[in-house]
DNA sequence: ATAGGGTTAG
C-alpha cells in the first residue's frame, strides 16, 4: 500500500484495500490517509476518513496526525477540532498528534489554543519546536521567532527554513540573505524549498543580481525546473522589475501549477500589463486549470492598475455565479478600488451599500485612496473617519487626509488632521528607499547623510533639481507635510526625498544606458513622481521604481502608471 | 507495516 500511494497509484492502492482482511485494513486505511495528504489531495483524504468509520474502523494514534494536518492545511478549523475532541475522549495521546495540533491552531489563528497545547506536551522533540517557531512567524511574531531560534540548540534544516522565509515575509530580506549563508556555513545542502526562502528575500529587497546568482546555483543542481523554486523566481524577477524575465522563467517551466499562473498575473499586474495579465488569465482557464481567490485578486489588481474597469466588474461577478467562490473582503476591496480609479464613486458605494458583511478597514482604505485622485472630499471624509474607528494607530490615513487637504488648499484642515495624529500618538512609518549596485544594497532615508558617499550624492542631487526646472519641472511643495514655513525650504526638503537619493546614487554609479531601478517602502510622493518623469527624459535612462503598491516605468518623460496609483 | 514540523501566488 505504502508503495503503491508513495508513487501516486491510488487507483490500485483502493483495489488492494477491497480484498484485504478486516484485521489489516486499519494500517492499510492509515497508509492511503496518509498518501493523500502528502499528495496535498485533502478532500480525499476526508473522504477516506468517512469511509474508514462508516466501515466501522475507528481512527487510531497513525490516523490523527495525518487528518489533522489535512485540516491545517485547508483551514478546516472545525473538523480538526472534532478530530482532537474524538482523540480526548478516546483517552488518545501522542505528541505527534499534539505537534500536528499546534500547527492546526496556529494555522487557524488559535493562538492561545496551539500555545497550551505546546506548553502541556511533556516531552517535546526538535518537530514541535519547530511547529512553535512556525506558528510564531506565521502569525507575524517576528521578534518570538528570532528570540526562539537564537535558543534552539538543535536545528535542522527545516528550522532554517522556516526561519528565512519567515524573515523574507516579514520584510527582512537582508537577515533573511544572511541566515541562508549561515545555514551553508553549517553544512545544511539546501534542497529546492530551501532555495525558495533565499530567493523570496532577493524578491523582498529588489536585490537582482543577488537573485541571479541563486538562479545559477539552481540551474547547476539541476533544481530550476521545480515549482516551489520556479515559482519563486517569477516573483523574484516581477519584484525587482524585470518582467520579462519573470515571463522567460514561466515559459520554460516543464509545467506549471496554479501558484505559476497566479505569480505571472501578479507580475503582468503590477508593472501596469493590464491587458496582457488578463490575457493569461484567459489563457488559464483555456488550459483547464482552475481559479482560485488568489487569481482572482490578482487579476482584479491588473484590472485596477491598468483602468479596465468594466472587465474586473466582470470578472468579479464570475467569482460566485461561474466558479463558487464567495467574494471576500479582500476581493471587495480590489472592486471599490477599480471603480474609484476611474471615478465612479456612486457605484462604490452602493456596492459598499449592499456588502454582505460589515465593511472592512482595507474596504475604507480602497475608498479613500480613490477619493485622493479625484479630490473627493466628501466621500473621503466619511471613509477616514471609520478608518480611524476601526485602525485609529494607523498611520497612512492621516497621511492621506492631510495630503488631500493640502492638496486641495486646506491648510488650516490639514494642519488639524497632523495635530490630531500627534495628540494620539500616532508615528508616521520613516520613509525609505534603497538601490542595488552590484551586489551591494544602499539604502536611504529623507534626509539621510549616513552613507559613505551621501556629500556627492546630495551635491548631483542639487544640480539635477536645477537642471530639471530648467526643462520645466515645478517643485510641488502641497506634498511637503512638514510644518515649514517658507517656500525655499521646503522645496530643499523635497530635496532630500529618499526615493529621489538613490535614483541620483543610481545615476552616479550604474554604467550609462543601464535601467535604475529604486525601491520605496511607502507610496511614492507625488512631486518625485512628477520629478522622475522630468528625469527619465533628460538623462534619457529608463527608471523603475517600486513603491509600496506598484511599478512605475518612467520612459522618456511618460510613466507606465498613468498618474494614477 | 501506517504518523507530526516546510515550499511557491496576494
Amino acid at each position: 500500500m505504502t508503495g503503491y500511494v508513495k508513487n501516486g497509484f491510488f487507483d490500485s492502492g483502493l483495489e488492494l484495500l477491497e480484498g484485504m482482511d478486516e484485521g489489516m485494513k486499519l494500517v492499510a486505511y492509515n497508509a492511503l490517509i496518509s498518501g493523500y495528504v502528502h499528495r496535498g489531495l485533502h478532500r480525499e483524504a476526508l473522504e477516506m476518513v468517512r469511509r474508514m468509520v462508516s466501515n466501522g474502523i475507528e481512527l487510531d494514534a497513525f490516523t490523527y496526525p495525518s487528518v489533522i494536518r489535512a485540516c491545517a492545511t485547508s483551514g478546516l478549523l472545525q473538523f480538526g477540532k472534532q478530530v482532537h475532541a474524538y482523540a480526548l475522549r478516546r483517552q488518545d495521546f501522542s505528541f505527534h498528534l499534539d505537534n500536528s495540533l499546534v500547527s492546526l491552531y496556529y494555522k487557524c489563528n488559535k493562538f492561545v489554543e496551539a500555545r497550551a497545547i505546546f506548553d502541556k506536551m511533556r516531552a517535546k522533540d526538535l518537530v514541535s519546536w519547530n511547529a512553535l517557531l512556525s506558528g510564531y512567524v506565521s502569525s507575524g511574531h517576528i521578534g518570538e521567532a528570532k528570540l526562539l531560534f537564537k535558543e534552539m540548540e538543535e536545528k535542522n534544516i527545516l528550522t532554517w527554513m522556516i526561519m528565512i522565509s519567515g524573515l523574507a515575509d516579514n520584510g527582512f530580506g537582508e537577515e533573511g540573505l544572511r541566515l541562508f549563508s549561515c545555514m551553508r556555513k553549517e553544512g545544511f545542502e539546501p534542497c529546492d524549498y530551501a532555495f525558495s526562502g533565499a530567493i523570496k528575500s532577493c524578491a523582498v529587497l529588489g536585490a537582482y543580481c543577488n537573485g541571479q546568482q541563486f538562479h545559477a546555483q539552481l540551474v547547476k543542481i539541476g533544481f530550476d525546473s521545480s515549482l516551489s523554486a520556479a515559482n519563486a523566481l517569477i516573483t523574484k524577477y516581477a519584484k525587482c522589475g524585470v518582467v520579462e524575465e519573470a515571463r522567460r522563467v514561466f515559459i520554460t517551466m516543464p509545467c506549471q501549477d496554479s501558484v505559476s499562473w497566479n505569480a505571472l498575473i501578479a507580475a503582468l499586474g503590477q508593472h501596469g500589463h493590464g491587458a496582457e495579465a488578463v490575457g493569461v488569465y484567459e489563457e488559464m482557464l483555456k488550459e483547464g486549470i482552475k481559479p482560485d481567490r488568489i487569481t482572482f485578486l490578482t487579476v482584479l489588481t491588473a484590472c485596477s492598475h491598468a483602468g479596465l474597469v468594466d472587465q474586473g466588474r466582470e470578472y468579479f461577478d464570475s467569482m460566485e455565479t461561474v466558479y463558487c467562490i464567495p467574494p471576500g473582503a479582500d476581493h471587495y476591496s480590489r472592486l471599490i478600488d477599480l471603480l474609484c480609479r476611474s471615478g465612479r464613486f456612486t457605484e462604490a458605494e452602493s456596492v459598499i451599500k449592499s456588502l454582505p458583511f460589515e465593511p472592512t478597514s482595507q474596504i475604507w482604505e480602497a475608498l479613500l485612496s480613490g477619493c485622493r485622485v479625484y479630490g473627493n472630499m466628501e466621500l473621503g471624509i466619511i471613509a477616514a473617519e471609520k478608518l480611524f474607528e476601526l485602525i485609529p494607530e494607523h498611520d497612512g490615513t492621516y497621511m492621506l487626509l492631510s495630503n488631500m487637504y493640502a492638496a486641495t488648499g486646506k491648510w488650516e484642515e490639514a494642519a488639524r488632521v497632523r495635530k490630531l495624529m500627534r495628540d494620539r500618538g500616532v508615528k508616521k512609518e520613516l520613509a525609505c528607499s534603497w538601490i542595488e549596485v552590484e551586489t551591494q544594497v544602499h539604502k536611504f532615508l529623507v534626509d539621510d547623510t549616513s552613507h559613505p558617499e551621501a556629500e556627492a550624492v546630495y551635491k548631483y542631487l542639487q544640480e539635477l533639481g536645477k537642471e530639471m526646472r530648467r526643462f520645466g519641472y515645478v517643485p510641488d511643495t502641497n506634498f511637503v507635510l512638514h510644518d515649514v514655513e517658507s517656500d525655499g525650504h521646503k522645496q530643499d526638503m523635497l530635496i532630500t526625498h529618499s526615493e529621489k537619493i538613490a535614483v541620483a546614487f543610481g545615476l552616479m554609479k550604474l554604467p550609462p544606458g543601464r535601467a535604475i531601478r529604486v525601491f520605496k517602502n511607502l507610496r511614492t510622493c507625488g512631486d518625485c513622481h512628477n520629478f522622475f518623469i522630468y528625469l527619465s527624459r533628460v538623462v534619457q535612462r529608463e527608471i523603475v521604481l517600486r513603491d509600496r503598491k506598484r511599478f512605475h516605468h518612467f520612459r522618456n518623460g511618460e510613466c507606465s502608471c498613468g498618474n494614477f496609483w
